[in-house]
RNA sequence: CGGGGCGUAGCGCAGUCUGGUAGCGCGUUCGGUUCGGGACCGAAAGGUCGGAGGUUCGAAUCCUCUCGCCCCGACCA
């Protein structure tokens, strides 16, 4: 591609718009532009670049015997009905009429299209296993899209749906899928880690996530630093800590202690921290109010922790629970006398002298004692925290923000027993198909490929994802120009992906621009390198430079592509 | 949906409080000088001041409504 005809509108300042580095630097250089929240445009080097993540994507996928297909983006609304999912989205679907006011819906997954598919066709446990995957725009109407392509309304997904005989057999082709994104993920030099995940609204029995690390990500990881243990923090759980802070000789009865404003654990870590020996937050049992539908629920962690509110649903067998911002005695809440259902987290339970609220303003209770002086049923409903022991191996947990690139799900018969999706087995029963599914986000790989590999200068792409391999930038000079235009030719004689910088620019220009771009490699043709006959070449990710000679500068080129 | 911020030329911003000829930098165009790290001189083009209504002799500026974007939260495969 030649520079002065490329669409490469780039930008010396970043759009106010843009806080994230990853949107700053996509709109700067020219990959895209936004259209409405949500909603971007890829320009042409946008569209280079994800072309080639969805090609490593689709190789990937392929290989491990899965099959592209193609289905629509608009939906009729009777399938999502058929699952009830047309209700469950809620306004998060994109809804739409046609002319003879037919109800439809963009699709924001497929999972009841494909088991239509698939049930139309598969009739007998010989067609199966089978795995299907389609690469194609989504859409959500997200409550809030952000971060440009790291959280879109529309954006580019690849899915894949598996179908089996059986749960033994789904689980072999969940594992299949699971390697092959450590392949994609792999390829494309991200830092990531496989972490397990609430599978939430999708139904089914288990499911992980690959999450790529950035500060910018929106969830939160908890890894182990010592074993491969690694969940989002929604799931995660820590081994249960040894007993408390147990003090010797008998516990003294609950004490009433007046406590003026003091409301928050630092405060009242501070009040006691004259009185008692010794006192930390994880000696204090806080106490938070939650609504479980019309229920109230109180949860008590101890001081160092927090409520993890997935594991408290779960607990008291709720969809969710929403927090009470302002109960009554906010601040001097505690489990003893409360009239209400308690929750108390395993590690709170085990705290053998608590200090807790009296329920009466400006009170505490010291010396109080889960199975002595409450009752509630123990659970884990805390979140973890950074040190805590890790489940598997009793080594540090670690906290990590993530970007989810990746889910995949084992869904078990959840739409195929909704569906009807059934197969004659061997003995002629008739029974469902047992399923799997897969996503990756592939406009927000673009994005997250950013997130992890830039720097002061702009876009650093892995050579697997550069929208070109090579730039060629001739410094100005009739000499540099023709030799540049020579290498040009050359390089792409070799079959090498090539931009020429052949615009009228000043070189720092031209070298400021190469740069924004993330081009792997850029090939500078200056009369100060010819003058001996030589050519420079820098590589944009480590900065290293090199003059080969010109007479081998081609091979040299072609070289260095092929090892990076 | 709650809280906060912002809409003025392609991009970044000033001007709004205190109403009176719409500005600056970058970019763009033309001419010239320059040419290995975002050059310099000169000239020029480019704006329904997000939109609608109102107040006023007069509105970017004041009032009302509305739309959009960003951030935090809620929410969310």
């Amino acid at each position: 591609m030649r520079y002065s005809a490329a669409f490469l509108p780039t930008l010396r300042e970043t759009p106010k718009e843009a806080t994230t580095v990853s949107h700053a630097l996509l709109l700067r250089a020219g990959y895209i532009r936004m259209v409405g929240a949500g909603l971007y445009e890829f320009l042409p080097l946008g569209v280079r670049v994800l072309q080639r993540i969805a090609t490593i994507i689709r190789e990937e996928m392929d290989r491990a015997g899965a099959q592209e297909v193609l289905m629509p983006a608009v939906l009729p609304s009777e399938y999502f009905k058929e699952t009830g999912r047309w209700d469950k989205f809620g306004p998060t679907l994109f809804r739409l009429h046609d002319r003879k006011h037919g109800e439809y819906h963009l699709a924001p997954t497929h999972e009841e299209i494909i088991t239509d598919m698939v049930r139309r066709e598969i009739k007998s446990y010989r067609q199966l296993p089978i795995n299907l995957y389609q690469i194609q725009m989504k859409y959500r109407d997200e409550p809030r899209p952000r971060a440009g392509l790291l959280r879109c309304r529309e954006f580019l997904m690849k899915d894949a749906y598996s179908f089996d005989v059986s749960p033994e057999a789904a689980r072999k082709s969940y594992d299949a899928m699971e390697a092959a994104y450590h392949r994609v993920f792999g390829r494309l030099g991200l830092q990531y880690r496989l972490v397990a995940a609430d599978s939430g609204a999708m139904g089914g029995s288990g499911s992980a996530e690959f999450q790529v690390l950035a500060q910018s990500g929106e969830d939160a990881i908890a890894a182990c630093t010592a074993c491969d243990y690694a969940a989002n923090v929604e799931v995660a759980t820590a081994a249960e800590a040894a007993a408390a802070s147990t003090p010797s000789g008998e516990l003294p009865a609950p004490v009433r202690v007046h406590t003026p404003g003091a409301k928050t654990i630092e405060q009242l870590v501070a009040f006691f921290g004259d009185r008692v020996e010794g006192v930390g937050a994880d000696r204090f049992l806080k106490s938070v109010v939650y609504l479980a539908g019309d229920e109230q629920v109180l949860a008590v962690v101890r001081g160092d922790h927090e409520v993890n509110e997935i594991k408290l649903a779960r607990a008291v067998g709720a969809d969710e629970v929403h927090w009470v911002a302002e109960p009554e005695h906010a601040g001097f809440l505690g489990p003893v006398g409360w009239k209400d259902k308690v929750v108390v987290d395993a590690a709170a339970a085990a705290v053998a002298d608590g200090i807790t609220g009296a329920n009466e303003e400006d009170h505490h209770l010291q010396h109080v004692r889960h199975g002595r002086d409450f009752e509630g049923t123990v659970a884990d409903i805390r979140l973890v925290a950074k040190g805590d022991p890790c489940p598997r191996c009793g080594g540090a947990l670690e906290l990590y923000r993530g970007i989810e690139a990746g889910h995949i799900f084992m869904l078990g018969t959840h739409y195929t027993d909704a569906m009807k999706a059934e197969f004659l087995d061997a003995e002629g029963t008739s029974r469902p198909i047992v399923m799997g599914c897969y996503g990756i986000g592939v406009s927000r790989l673009v994005a997250a490929v950013v997130e992890q590999l830039h720097d002061d200068d702009g876009l650093v792409w892995p050579s697997e994802v550069a929208p070109y391999a090579v730039i060629v930038t001739p410094l100005g000079g009739d000499e540099p120009t023709a030799v540049a235009e020579d290498l040009y030719a050359k390089l792409r004689e070799r079959g090498l992906t090539v931009m020429l910088d052949d615009r009228d620019e000043r070189p720092g220009v031209k070298l400021k621009d190469a740069e924004l771009l993330g081009i792997p490699l850029s090939v500078r043709v200056g009369k100060r390198g010819l003058k001996d006959g030589n050519i420079e070449i820098k590589a944009r990710r480590s900065g290293e430079t090199s003059f080969v000679p010109l007479a081998g500068a081609v091979d040299a080129i072609a070289d260095l592509v092929a090892k990076s």
